[in-house]
DNA sequence: AATATTCATCGTAATATTGCAATGAAACGA
DNA sequence: TCGTTTCATTGCAATATTACGATGAATATT
């Protein structure tokens, strides 16, 4: 297998899995959290500033644009990669209303 | 490989990885909204809810146990799960704590 | 005691993920 | 034009994940 039978869940529920997805490997969060930080695009320094090899860098902002939530411009024989605000905000609100959903009675087991 | 290489990811980083990793199966969506929407502990109901044979239910049970999510208690021959209102807390926090970075200045690519 | 129920564990097959070296492709500078 | 830089793609090895059947352990029912 190795492979999640999404077939028998929501949209939802599949939706919140890919995005969770895209966010456990702590690679791609330092990668987000860098583009965050530095606001202007980053290209190559994250091969530097993250210390894995440029084609496992490559990779993992390829997955991170096939989610849309960021894009690639390219600059002369350098690619700038920023946050992609929409999507940014859609993947948020869809996973907050996940996280927030509200805590049950504690008189519970 | 197939091992993501943690020694060079900041603590944080690691731990939202973790925590996004264990979302980032829609089986594991559904068990957590079933636990939170029956707000009553619940356990091999989750096998008739969700369509998954039980050994794969019982399989992301003990997952979302080991991270701390929900807990169990033995009552009987059945086992009662649910939510772990501290722990998901600490959880919220941490993943609402990196989906709320203030967005950049679009003005970017 | 014998059986049934409920859940955990083990073992296994199919597939996915991670990371890297090697290699391409495109744009720039000398 | 030729080499350099920058990034993408390919191919691969090691490991992880997902799901399930078979089985085991514990409690309840008869």
């Amino acid at each position: 297998m190795g492979l999640a039978k999404t077939e028998i869940f929501t949209d939802e529920q599949n939706q919140i899995a890919l995005f969770a997805k895209v966010f456990g490997n702590p690679a791609r969060v330092a990668i987000l959290q860098h583009l965050f930080k530095t606001n202007a695009c980053i290209c190559g320094d994250l091969v530097d500033e993250i210390g894995l090899a440029q084609p496992t860098i490559s990779q993992h902002l390829k997955e991170l644009k096939h989610l849309g939530l960021i894009k690639g411009n390219v600059e002369g024989t350098s690619v700038c990669y920023c946050i992609d605000p929409e999507n940014w905000t859609k993947m948020k609100k869809i996973m907050t209303t996940f996280l927030n959903t509200d805590l049950p009675d504690p008189n519970c087991c």
